[in-house]
DNA sequence: CTCCATTGGTCTCTATGTGAGACCTGGCCT
DNA sequence: AGGCCAGGTCTCACATAGAGACCAATGGAG
């Protein structure tokens, strides 16, 4: 089976259990890729471990306060780990888990998948934004 | 080369580039997916076409101002595309575009993903939420 | 001829989420 | 004693999302 085909078998499923988030893994797991953060964060995490000033310089545009809430959710999921070190000041290092490295197939293939259409998408926004105007 | 070390190697192009949104089409696509109904709306148009009425019956609890909103932006991305008849009254009818059906296979392989390990990541939250009490 | 229901939205108001940036902690160096 | 560091938390202001009333055009019921 396609992953087409997948894709639209789930969604009867879905269907059928009335689609309870609660119930549904992929609302469950879809919502949480689904903030602004987690999958930047993700990919940045993937190219190395991060301290959290580090992690803060390789996404400027996040304030303190999504980057510690964004990662306390992923340690919640298991996707992400901390670890303090008796430095001092102390230091804290974010690691993916075992857990977040299996996400990285999946993720890699809409990185994919994103960097080949791009410029397929964006003349679709220039075109529709034409016609707009 | 794998998706992962795809991934980490993609991170270090970004901070060439540094990160500008405009000119990196992770940011700009996974912002799009990275809101809360687009991904929902994208499978739901998987299985099958849906007029807009049956889109909202489909997904319940998106709010109408919400549908409207992301399928606009779908169809400006040109992910999906608006057919309206001339019945009376009007009847719409949203379907994905082949561009939107190309994003189901990578879009499949992270739903697949979310199922196999969705067990998993609600045992590690309940395991942090029962160290936090 | 009037009244009502229908579809695919829009509008307004309120609730929730997010960002900016000040502040905190506490040990070490000068 | 004063200032610095990392890794946060706190408060306030603003942006975004949700709920639900409202709308326009038409066809059918009475």
């Amino acid at each position: 089976m396609t992953s087409t085909e997948g894709v639209g078998a789930l969604f009867d499923r879905w269907q059928q259990r009335r689609l309870e988030p609660s119930q549904c893994p992929v609302r469950d797991v879809l919502d949480r890729l689904g903030d602004k953060w987690t999958s930047l964060i993700v990919v940045a995490l993937a190219a190395r471990d991060h301290r959290f000033a580090a992690l803060h310089r390789a996404i400027p545009d996040i304030s303190k306060r999504m980057l510690t809430q964004t990662l306390r959710d992923l340690e919640r999921d298991g996707l992400v780990s901390r670890h303090v070190f008796p430095t001092t000041p102390p230091s804290v290092e974010y690691r993916l888990t075992p857990l977040g490295h299996s996400m990285l197939d999946p993720l890699g293939a809409l990185v994919a998948w994103a960097e080949s259409r791009h410029s397929e998408i964006r003349t679709a926004r220039a075109v529709f934004d034409q016609r707009a105007a």
